[in-house]
DNA sequence: TCAATTAACATACGGGGCGTATGAGAATGC
DNA sequence: GCATTCTCATACGCCCCGTATGTTAATTGA
């Protein structure tokens, strides 16, 4: 045999995560039908029960999924600014703009909690927020920032984002829409520095 | 005949709308049979498809009563205070107070944008985005915060207020939570000023 | 006033999707 | 080398939704 079947297994696994995300991600939750996106998989259902326990465990594996990859994102950008406050806002304007892509929203903003519960219980799925946290408290220890619960406000910032994301994705002249949710981001963001003066 | 006929039609889909919210708040919207919340009622899904075309016809119904219901408070809280700037704080800390209502919670900010898409896209359901951007809209005019687009200031604030009530609400002990939530809250709002000093 | 029409529901039917129970086949362990 | 366990497919039944149809009662119009 030219593969182990260690291999096999992680295949089909893999292979559902791919095709439950893609349906997830393009006709939504209820929408999809675990016959169908398993048959195209080449699969059935018996794997999927098999290996993610039923509808919503898979759903839950391409939560974490994605926000494993949301998160490596985010420290990417952060990682690449010159100041840290520029890192800050680069960052969460990066989640705006990550939040555009119809997959993500909506599995993550749409479907997620309504078949997940409040995000903030997500046991897999906090990366973002905690990353946003992080940079918050490092603001706060450096004094660029005012004193603020950092879990907290990683929160509010985050609900932010996505909801300006959410704005624009459905807006009928998007270009318009991101040019005043982005600025108004900004305006909020300036205002929890330390002093407004650069 | 006692009752006319129009006032039992009315009765009837106001049995339905109760009966609906009733069950979609409880259990949620995925989880709420028609069949047996309409039986319930004391009816059959027919007076259902009747009256409101299909499930998410009731449950576009019952989101817009909420709404309607919440923005007046929301009036009711902001036409209390006696400085603006303090009815504006009082009016999204009321926001974040009455999203902790479980039904509240659940229709609104859980299954509605799985159910209905995007909150901003709601036809009869965004008074209370309304509601703060009149609010920024007159703290703008009189000085009292820094120049900011009123519905995208709006926005971000009622999706930081909702999102701050559902991290409380299934928070292990949200006493403590709430208290981080709202100093937080408060946080970002004083952000907003053009001169923060009182 | 009396038929004809329409509104307001209830009933009946069919289909699809989910979960589980069962089965088969292959690799692993002793 | 045989039993066992793991991996997945198949088969079955239930629930739920949407629609088509039926029924009763009120309204309309001449």
């Amino acid at each position: 045999m030219r593969r182990s079947r260690n291999e096999m297994i992680a295949e089909t696994r893999a292979k559902l995560l791919a095709a439950g995300r893609k349906a997830f991600g393009a006709r939504g939750y209820a929408e999809s039908s675990m016959d169908d996106f398993t048959g195209e998989a080449g699969l059935t259902r018996g794997a999927l029960y098999h290996h993610f326990g039923d509808k919503k465990g898979l759903f839950a594996a391409v939560v974490a999924e994605i926000d494993s990859e949301m998160t490596a994102r985010l420290c990417e950008i952060s990682s690449m600014a010159s100041t840290r406050w520029q890192g800050f806002v680069d960052e969460n304007i990066g989640y705006v703009l990550m939040a555009l892509e119809p997959e993500l929203q909506r599995i993550m903003f749409r479907d997620g909690p309504a078949v997940l519960g409040d995000p903030s219980q997500w046991p897999n799925a906090n990366g973002c927020i905690a990353a946003v946290a992080q940079s918050l408290e490092t603001l706060k220890q450096e004094g660029v920032i005012v004193d603020i619960d950092p879990e907290a406000g990683a929160r509010l910032i985050n609900a932010a984002s996505s909801s300006a994301a959410q704005w624009i994705a459905n807006a009928e002249n998007p270009d318009a829409i991101a040019k005043r949710a982005v600025e108004s981001f900004r305006t909020f963001l300036e205002g929890l520095r330390a002093n407004k003066v650069d």
